[in-house]
DNA sequence: CTGAAAGCGCTAACAC
DNA sequence: GTGTTAGCGCTTTCAG
């Protein structure tokens, strides 16, 4: 039904192969031939069959992108940074949503793989690398962000986790709090554990014992948040909070709410990322922001950038974002108990 | 280097055309064959080609969506609800921004069709319906969300939003407030005009002549949202605040916070959209909370039924999704001035 | 019950 | 400078 570069070819009086190189510029053409072809290609409303050009040279124009949890702001950040290179570059983006279950994962790069993606980001749900190692074995262009996966030969952009969490340990250690509850995210992934790692690392380089009864693990929806912190709660002693996500941060802002905590003059609180109502609430709350924008953007570059096979073989980058500690109303100096 | 169907054929030693079959489940093949063909799909780990089948099929098994702001939760819940469809029929998404730009919006309707989309589901930008007719014209399926056009014969899902915003008026007469300020979200789609509309008809039908110097245009941004807060803020006698989408919202709250207003003892606050963090703030948030979620199904729900010519031509449907007031602590009663 | 072969729309090697 | 043509991987008519 639509046209086809024969339709156009046979209304420029021209051969196909011309029109071809006319929209591909691929090799010269005469200014007549190219006004003839271009006209007739505007009279037809021709667009290049996206499955002709795909099947003919194995390229999809497309990238696939794999993210675990379509709820999180911080993944629809990170998209657009992204899609900025994907529009520069004419590319479509194909998105799908692990829900941080590797089966799904599994079966989305299988997915992707059938469609002859041009390249892959992934936000992996798993340290391990089994299901990425095809990829690189393949060949196929491939950036890991936010998590980050040892001795992986692939680019990699991913935040400073655990520099970040020391820092909002710190920041409450220095506000007088020694007994800090921290609740965690989904375990097993390194956003989590490296986040845990900071927080261990400060309080034991500031010589205190860690105890593990405040360390309260979660994943990331709001009610386990809310359990996680009245868990943490039942430890009349604790003066301070670090939530290591967004969804665990909320859930103990329902839980103080609730229980009728008053923040921070009850118990202080720091978050992890920097949603836009971050600021806006009653407390402001303290919290170590990501750069989820500029992490996409990287993540864009370099994998474009291996697309357009602009990179050495075998020259992996890994690209470190640091994070930033903001102070707001929510964290205060420890009234002791 | 994949391997192709040929492959598989050539190690089950029978005839591409048996292997398709098996495949698609297409026609009768006896079950030592099917068996020795699946042996060998598996042995290749072959997949088909998503090319290879779309250049002939002319379909592409991926529905694309069209969705104007990235940064708004509503609309990833909306995308949600779709996904729950196309993975039940094994297609893929492509998913882009239009930023509310109409350019963006013809731009991407054109790379879609390029990709010969099974299907497009589209949040319009504007209340015209000169870029979708031409879609309706050659047959592809549609579906509008959202955003209601009038008079375009198209599935549409949409919520309601007229009687919504007449809700969250009248709540606001009920407190004892007499000069409720609208904040508005981008003129000129439906769902700005009909909360707007509601806004108006609750005031006249109450005896109350609407007063446009209380209605401030924002679009939706913060920073818009503070802005047209401050602006209202002028006309001291304002008691109640009635912003029409979230981040027309958040800006009302930051304005309240930076000077120092209480709310809701100084000025009530009324948002549309029921985000993670509405119930959790302080005060908690009393909003006209949409289904998102069960818009994004039931387009879903459309768009695959007239996919697979379940449907009537010219059959379409209008879904208007029900909108429910939640009372929170951001109304109070008027304090009066 | 199975296979041979045409052809979807395009690009690129090969002619001229 | 331009055209002819093979063939990418698949589905589907047609033949047997």
């Amino acid at each position: 039904m639509p046209a086809t570069i024969k339709d156009v070819a046979e209304k420029a009086g021209v051969s196909i192969t011309t029109v071809s190189h006319v929209i591909n510029k691929t090799r010269f053409v005469s200014e007549q031939l190219q006004q003839r072809v271009n006209i007739a290609i505007a009279e037809l409303g021709y667009q290049p069959s996206h499955f002709g050009r795909g099947l003919r040279q194995g390229r999809s124009y497309t990238i696939g992108l794999l993210l675990p949890d379509p709820n999180d702001g911080f993944f629809q950040t990170v998209a657009r940074g992204i899609e900025e290179h994907s529009q520069n570059h004419g590319f479509g983006i194909t998105c799908c949503n692990t829900d941080e279950d590797p089966i799904k994962e599994r079966f989305f790069i299988s997915f992707m793989k059938q469609r002859s993606v041009d390249g892959l980001i992934i936000a992996p749900t798993t340290m391990a690398a089994e299901s990425l190692s095809p990829l690189i074995h393949e060949g196929i262009p491939l950036v890991i962000i936010d998590r980050y996966i040892e001795d992986l030969p692939v680019d990699q952009v991913f935040s400073d986790n655990r520099t970040g969490s020391y820092q909002a340990a710190e920041h409450l250690l220095g506000l007088g709090h020694k007994r800090i509850g921290l609740l965690t995210g989904i375990r097993g992934i390194t956003t989590t554990e490296h986040r845990l790692q900071g927080y261990r690392d400060c309080l034991q380089e500031h010589g205190i014992d860690v105890d593990e009864s405040l360390i309260v693990e979660g994943r990331s929806k709001i009610e386990e948040g809310y359990a996680a912190t009245e868990q943490l709660l039942l430890r009349a002693d604790v003066t301070a909070v670090f939530s290591i996500n967004t969804m665990m941060t909320l859930g103990a802002l329902k839980c103080f709410k609730a229980r009728g905590i008053d923040c921070p003059h009850d118990i202080s609180l720091t978050g992890f990322d920097d949603p836009d109502w971050a600021a806006v609430f009653t407390p402001s709350l303290t919290v170590v922001a990501q750069q989820p924008y500029k992490m996409g953007y990287e993540a864009g570059e370099l994998l474009f950038r291996a697309i357009e096979g602009q990179r050495e073989e075998e020259q992996v980058q890994t690209i470190e974002l640091k994070t930033q500690l903001i102070i707001r109303e929510s964290t205060a100096r420890s009234t002791g108990h």
